[in-house]
DNA sequence: GCTGGATATATTGCATACAATTTATCAAAT
DNA sequence: ATTTGATAAATTGTATGCAATATATCCAGC
C-alpha cells in the first residue's frame, strides 16, 4: 500500500513501469504478477490490468492468455527493424526540431544534457541509460508531431530492453557524448550535418550490440529435429 | 447480448469498434457510453474499459476523466502532422515491399484490390472507405517491420476519421484507382515510380481535405476576446 | 421566456468476490 | 534418479456492487 493517498492514475502505473523497465530494474522475460503490482501502488488489480493492456498495446509487455503478463524480450529481428524505423524517422525529427525550436526548447535539451553528464560523472549507469533514452523522445516532443512523438515514446524504452538483452553488461556506460554534438549542430542549424550526426549515433548504438548471435528464445525447438 | 455465446476478447472488441469508426458509423466525438457497449457485445463494463483503454493508447478514442470514452476529434493540425507521418512512412513501405513481397503476398494484395473494386461497383461507400484505408494497412503488413505495421494501423483508422470531418459529405466516393496501379509499379518492382504514385495519392488525399477552414473544436474561445 | 439552483437520474471509477485456468507440490511407479 | 499423475496453491478472467461524479430534469423567481 502507498503511503500517500493520492490517488494513482493508470498512465502513471504504466509509466513507473516503463521507466523501471528502461533503468533494467524489470529485466526482459519477467513476469508482471497483478496482484505484486496492485499492492505495490496501493490499487486494485482491476487498474493494474488496464495499465497492463495500455504497456503490452505500447509494446513494452507481452500478454499471454490465462499465464499473465511479461515484460517483452524483443527478438533480433524485432530489433533490426527497431533501429530501421529509428533511422528513417529520428532524421525528420531533426528536421522538424531546426525548423521548429525556439531558444527555450534549446535550453530545455541542454538541461537535459546536463543532467546525462551529471549522472555519467557519478556512475549512475541505469539512470544514464534512462535517460539516453529521454533525450531522443524529447527531441521527439520538440519537433511538434504528435504522432512521431508518440511513435518514439514507444521505441526508446524498447530500445532500452534491447540494450539489456544485447549488449555485453560491462560496456562502458555509453560510448561518448554525442547527443551534445547533436544539439550544438541543431542549435547552428546545420541540418545536413545534424542528420548525419543523428544516424552515426544510431548506427553506434546498433553496431555495439550483439544482433547475430541467436538467443534461446530464436531458437526453434520444434524445428531442430524436424 | 450477442446471440453466439463464444468468448469476446478485448482485442476483438476494439476491433469491431475501430470497424464502426472507419466505416463512419461511429461518427468523431460521439460518446461510448460503457454500459451500452456492454449489453451490445455481450459482456461487462469490465472489458469495455479495458478495450476503450486499448483504443484510446492507440489514439482512436479520447478519455476524459469521470466524464467517459469519445471517438477522437482530430484537428486540422493533427490532420497535417498525420499526413507528414505518412508521406514519410509510406514511401519506406513501399521500398520494402518491393524488396520484400514475394507472388503470394502480390496475389493477397490483387484480392484486396478486386474487393475494393467490388465495393465500388456496388457504390457501398463506407465499406469503400474502409477498404482503402485497409489496403495501406495490408502494403504495411507485407512490408515486414512490425513497428511500421503497427503505426500503419493506427494511422488509418484515424486517416478515416479525418475525412469524415474534413471532406465534403458528397464526394465521388474515392477519387479514382490509384491503388491498383501502385500494385502494378511495385508488381514490376519499378521503385521510384511506386513511391511517387504513392505520395501523389496521398497528396491527393489530403488536398481533397478543408484542413484550413477551422471548425468549431479549433476556434479559441477563451482568447477570442483577448 | 429565460436563468439559477435543487433534486433525481445516469454514468463513471474502483474494489471485491468468485469461477476458470495455470503452476507448483508431492507421492507413487518405472 | 526421472517421470507420471493427482492434488493443492497461486494466478488470471470476469461480473457485480457500491461510492463518486457528472448530467438531466424540474420548478421557482425574475
Amino acid at each position: 500500500m502507498e503511503a500517500s493517498s493520492t490517488k494513482v492514475a493508470i498512465e502513471q502505473i504504466a509509466e513507473r513501469i516503463t521507466d523501471a523497465v528502461m533503468e533494467h530494474r524489470l529485466p526482459p522475460g519477467i513476469k508482471l504478477v497483478e496482484e505484486k503490482l496492485a499492492s505495490a501502488f496501493g490499487v486494485s488489480r482491476t487498474k493494474i490490468r488496464q495499465a497492463l493492456t495500455l504497456l503490452a498495446q505500447e509494446g513494452l509487455v507481452t500478454l499471454h492468455p490465462n499465464r499473465g503478463a511479461f515484460v517483452k524480450r524483443p527478438t533480433a529481428a524485432e530489433a533490426r527493424d527497431l533501429f530501421a524505423t529509428r533511422r528513417l524517422v529520428e532524421p525528420e525529427i531533426v528536421r522538424n526540431v531546426i525548423k521548429r525550436a525556439c531558444s527555450e526548447d534549446l535550453a530545455k535539451l541542454r538541461v537535459h544534457l546536463k543532467e546525462e553528464a551529471e549522472a555519467r560523472s557519478l556512475g549512475d549507469r541505469r539512470r544514464i541509460i534512462r535517460l539516453s533514452g529521454q533525450f531522443h523522445m524529447l527531441l521527439a516532443q520538440v519537433s511538434g508531431n504528435s504522432f512521431i512523438e508518440k511513435l518514439m515514446g514507444e521505441l526508446c524504452p524498447l530500445t532500452c530492453l534491447i540494450i539489456a538483452l544485447f549488449d555485453e553488461p560491462q560496456t562502458p556506460a555509453c560510448p561518448e557524448d554525442e547527443h551534445s554534438q547533436i544539439v550544438e549542430a541543431i542549435a547552428q542549424r546545420d541540418e545536413v550535418r545534424a542528420i548525419k550526426l543523428m544516424l552515426h549515433h544510431l548506427e553506434h548504438i546498433e553496431r555495439e550490440l550483439h544482433l547475430d548471435s541467436p538467443t534461446e528464445r530464436d531458437i526453434h525447438w520444434e524445428a531442430l529435429y524436424g
